[in-house]
DNA sequence: TGCCATACTTACGTCGCCGTAGGTTACGGG
DNA sequence: CCCGTAACCTACGGCGACGTAAGTATGGCA
C-alpha cells in the first residue's frame, strides 16, 4: 500500500530536501498541474482503483493520496466520489460502445459477429480496468434505467443491430433482446475468465467464441478460423 | 426503510404495551429462539439483504434489526459480517451446483444442455436472492482460488461435464473451460436480464438459449421447442 | 423451587471516511 | 515588482459502522 508514483502523467514530487540543511524545508515542493491535467490524472487513478477495489472499497482520500494531492482537490473537480465515478463509467461505456460499433463494417452477419467479438476482446485487453468496472454492479443510480449491471445495459445497446438482422431474416424482432443478452454475456464472462488465465491467444478465443455463437455446439468446427484479418 | 417484520420465521414482537397502564412494561417481550433457529433466520435475512444491497452496503446492525435482535447475536453466531456472508455464499453455491448437476440425467448432449439451462433458470427463479449474490463480486478472499467472479467459479465446475463430452466427440478438451465460461456467461446474463423484464416465460427463454447454444446463429430455429418435458 | 446455561441486551470505544470552512502558496500578466 | 487568480493545503465536524465488555432475562432440569 504505497502511495507514491502516479501512473501516467507528470507528478514528480520534487522533494528537494538536502538532508539537514539550514535551508528552510518550505514544505516538500509539489508539482502544480493545470486544472485539466489534474482532472485527467484523477480520472486515471480513479479508474484504476475502482477497478481493483470497487466503488465502495475505494476512498476519496486514497485517490487523492495516489495523485499526490489532498482530498479537497477531488471535491473541487468532481464534487465527490460519485461524481468521479460517474465520469469514469460514462467514458468507459462510450469507449466500449464506440469500439464495438465502430468495428462493424461487414455486410455478412457472420463477419459482423466476428468483428464484434474481436472488438470486445480488444477492449477488454486494452482497457482492462474499464472492463472490470463495467462488469461490476453500479451502486450509483443508473443513468439509463433500472439495470442490474452495466454490461446488461451495454447489451441492450446491441439489440438494435441484432434486431435489424432478425427482421431481415424473418425472425421475431422481439426476441432480439434475449439473444443480445445471451451473446454479450457469453463474450463478457469469457473475457473476464480470459483475463485471469490468459491461456489461449486473443485471436483464438475470438475464433472459438464465433464458432460457438455461429455454428452452435451441434456444428462446432474443430479448428475454427476467423474470416477477416485484423491487426494485432 | 422500516425495520419491523421478519420475512420467514417467527418473530412476533409481543410488545404488550397497553397505553399508560400501571402494568410494568417489562421490556417488550421477545421471542426466544433456539440457537439453530436464530442462525437460520439470520442466514435468511442476510441473504436477502446482501442480494439487494451488496456486501459492503449491508450493515450488521441492519441484519440484526431485521431479525428483531441486537448486534452481538450476529457476532455470536458468525463472528462478524464476513462469517455470515461466507456461509450464505457457500450454501448458495452448493445449492446451485447441486441443482444443475442433479438435473443432468440425459445421454444425448443436446438434452443435457437443455436440462442444464432449465435447471439454471429454475434456480434463478426460485432462489433469486442467491443468484443475485453470486452474480456480484465477492469482496471476501475467494475460497477456491483467485476468481474474478463467483459465477466464473461456477463455470469452472461445469468444465468437467463439457470436457467429457469434448473428449468423446474428438475435440480438444483443453478448450472445455473456454466453452464452459461462454455457455455459463450466456445463461447467467440472460437470466439476470430476465429477472428484470420477465417478458418471455421461463420455458421459452430456455428454449431460445438452447436454440442458440446448439444450433448457433447460423441455424437458428424460428420456433424452438424443448425436447424434454418438465414440471412447472 | 431454585439454579445455571443459554439466549439476548445496553452501552461504549474506535476507526475510517465523507464532505467543508477557511487559509496558503505559486504563477503569470500588467 | 506586485497582485489577483487558480491550484492546493491543514484541520475539523460528524456520521455510520464494526466489534466488544459486561450485565440481564428465561426456561428447562435437578
Amino acid at each position: 500500500m504505497e502511495d507514491v508514483a502516479t501512473d501516467s502523467s507528470t507528478t514528480r514530487t520534487t522533494s528537494g530536501n538536502g538532508s539537514a540543511g539550514t535551508e528552510r524545508p518550505r514544505r516538500t515542493r509539489r508539482t502544480r498541474m493545470t486544472g485539466a491535467e489534474r482532472r485527467e490524472q484523477l480520472l486515471d487513478i480513479g479508474r484504476t482503483l475502482f477497478a481493483e477495489k470497487g466503488f465502495e472499497g475505494t476512498s476519496v482520500e486514497e485517490i487523492a493520496a495516489k495523485a499526490g494531492v489532498s482530498k479537497p482537490v477531488v471535491y473541487e473537480h468532481f464534487g465527490g466520489k460519485e461524481g468521479l465515478y460517474a465520469v469514469v463509467v460514462d467514458r468507459e461505456m462510450r469507449s466500449l460502445l464506440d469500439g464495438v460499433t465502430g468495428a462493424l463494417t461487414a455486410g455478412h452477419p457472420r463477419e459482423l459477429l466476428e468483428q464484434a467479438a474481436f472488438a470486445l476482446l480488444d477492449y477488454i485487453e486494452k482497457y482492462t480496468d474499464g472492463f472490470r468496472i463495467l462488469v461490476r454492479d453500479s451502486p450509483v443510480a443508473q443513468s439509463t434505467g433500472t439495470f442490474a449491471s452495466l454490461i446488461s445495459d451495454i447489451a441492450t445497446q446491441v439489440e438494435d443491430i441484432l434486431g435489424l438482422e432478425f427482421k431481415a431474416r424473418g425472425f421475431d424482432p422481439k426476441l432480439a433482446p434475449l439473444y443480445a443478452q445471451a451473446l454479450v454475456g457469453m463474450v463478457a464472462l469469457t473475457g473476464q475468465w480470459w483475463l485471469d488465465v490468459r491461456k489461449p491467444k486473443k485471436a483464438e478465443v475470438a475464433a472459438h467464441l464465433v464458432n460457438l455463437a455461429w455454428h452452435g455446439l451441434d456444428g462446432l468446427e474443430q479448428k475454427p478460423r476467423l474470416i477477416g484479418h485484423r491487426k494485432s
